[in-house]
DNA sequence: CAGTATCCGAGTGGATACTG
DNA sequence: CAGTATCCACTCGGATACTG
């Protein structure tokens, strides 16, 4: 992520929440998440499915970043056509309350923007 | 923002935690929704202290579609020389359960990563 | 004090082509 | 299938100068 690293965080005063934002706040990474959380274990293939628009150059280096927090799990099967899944890590896992309290308020919100 | 737009979401499976991103993804915006949740109130002048090496022109534009998205309230007072207050709205202090759950999760995060 | 206006470099992310 | 490698348009955000 361009737009928060952890230095940044350095204030006069610290702020927990971007350091959170530095791990899940990338352009797709939310919805990444919210697939791994949802399904367990998805295939390359199928995650650049359920997102949609996403590039598969974006779908790569946003999986790499999560891989490198240690956030998700990368297994590659040595197979012709080559197959990788995807699952979030235990630590990965760690992040679901804040996943879903995001998603709450982020519902709530749709609603309200969207009927006036 | 750029990075996140509500029309975004529209995957074949929608994402609300990209919608509260959209809303509180800014570079800036976790710093000052952070200050305003422990201030109540802070003038234009102390959230820019607070936030350390943030621009004026930076915090002019978070703090413009923070109170367009409703998030928070500006306050001016026709005072020479200017005085300009802000706060969270009702529906900005709606989001504390997500911001919470986030700082906590950044607070452990810092650690794990800064000790090893 | 609390902005607005302008300029500009760096980085992001999309499109496309190619590969083991 | 699951990538990697380029190219490039665009935007973000920093620096600076000016103002009611």
């Amino acid at each position: 992520m361009s737009f928060l690293s952890e230095k940044e965080c350095e204030g006069p005063i610290k702020c927990p929440v971007m350091t959170t934002l530095s791990v899940i706040g990338g352009k797709w990474k939310p919805g990444i998440l919210w697939e791994l959380q949802n399904n367990e274990i998805l295939r390359f293939g199928q995650l650049k499915k359920r997102l949609g628009t996403i590039t598969q150059k974006m779908l790569t280096q946003q999986l790499r970043e999560l891989e490198t927090d240690g956030i998700i799990i990368r297994k590659i099967y040595p197979e012709v056509p080559p197959r990788v899944e995807y699952r979030l890590s235990d630590y990965g896992k760690s992040l679901s309350p804040v996943l879903n309290e995001m998603a709450n308020w982020g519902t709530g919100h749709l609603q309200t923007i969207t009927s006036k």
